[in-house]
DNA sequence: ACCTGAACACCGTTCAAGT
DNA sequence: ACCTGAACACCGTTCAAGT
């Protein structure tokens, strides 16, 4: 298919496109020779090997999730928006999300959104230790909340269903609960109350007791 | 080495172990079956293929995780109690745990964990929707907060280090703030602040204002 | 019912050889 | 500097054949 001489640039632009298709399973050597027309053993003068062809598409998605922008009249409403952000540029990368996971970077993915967060949590007041703790536990609590989140999208048929979990014999003086730990969660919406309880807690509350 | 004739539990046994050693990915059909002195396709006929042997060993994993014991005066210290147990035992087993995990049955593998979390909120007064959502929050956190950890262990040599990252720059009025995020988190302790944050919260603030 | 070796279709990687 | 095919050491799985 590369009609002039192969490129590194080549190479990734094809290998993210496997990746993006069917996941980092189906990202073969010897299939991504094929798709660009050339031998298996081309595409190792150009990455080394496979291992490090995967670096770079991870560092690729490192780099392409941008600034974050908050909006909002109060910190609280502003790392919602945050909180949303990320949410919905997770949603659309899952396989190289899942990749820049399985190397560690979740972390320094996170970078810009974790310079947000110190400002918003300036603007509410918080300093030093304590604001270094407000921030990481916000971070932490997002970032985690999508890892489970994507989990459980990624779930086969549960057995036994979380329906079958919950009958009432669980909670027996309350239906109402049972019931409702019976149905689907609404992901979004547990996602932005948990945040917003977590951030109203942090920023607002007395310092946490010591343990 | 099997001096008898070849057992599923043997088989899942010795896979077990492999993989407790070294990683889900150290488990091939060729080494277990060295492992156990047969043939390798004598396995296939004990667990079909690799892909339920696999599957048998997140079903042990999940049966492992036992019931839980709270312990503590107020529900948010048995709840806290809950967060410890639940992260010392996932410690425990963590090529086990990123199995279950890869196979989306993480949720199942909390219904005890789930089922405490039950128990003290409604002893906190909860009832209904609100006491599930309570529920569901406090066990999104903890899960989502052991698999971030995992994988900042898990983590390569990050480049650039969160030290360089954070300089002085990126927070000029706040150097302390700065100086705790260069300083590598302290696991623990930032989960179990995070968790108190969350359930006090949810537990004794107003309902959380609609988006 | 249980086990076997041979064979198949896949991998990633190395290397000497080409231009 | 860039590309090639042959070869190597691995995979999981199937299958006909043994007992």
């Amino acid at each position: 298919m590369a009609r002039t001489t192969l490129t590194r640039d080549e190479v990734l632009a094809a290998a993210a496109s496997l990746v993006k298709q069917h996941g980092p399973a189906a990202l073969t050597m010897r299939k991504l020779a094929a798709e660009l027309g050339t031998a298996v053993t081309s595409i190792y003068w150009h990455v080394g090997n496979r291992e490090s062809l995967l670096d770079a598409l991870v560092e690729r998605t490192v780099q392409e999730m941008g600034a974050i922008r908050p909006v909002g009249r109060t910190p609280v409403e502003r790392i919602l928006s945050v909180a949303r952000t990320l949410r919905r540029e997770l949603r659309e990368r899952p396989h190289l999300i899942a990749m820049v996971h399985e190397r560690g970077l979740t972390e320094r993915m996170f970078l810009p959104a974790q310079q947000a967060l110190v400002h918003e949590v300036h603007a509410a007041g918080l300093r030093g230790a304590r604001a270094a703790d407000a921030v990481r536990a916000v971070q932490f609590q997002i970032v985690g909340y999508l890892l489970v989140e994507r989990n459980r999208e990624r779930s086969p048929v549960q057995s036994p269903a979380e329906s079958e979990l919950w009958d009432p014999r669980a909670a027996p003086d309350d239906p109402e609960l049972a019931r409702a730990l019976a149905r689907p969660a609404d992901p979004e919406r547990l996602f932005l109350l948990s945040v917003r309880a977590l951030v109203h807690s942090l920023l607002t509350g007395p310092p946490p007791a010591p343990r």
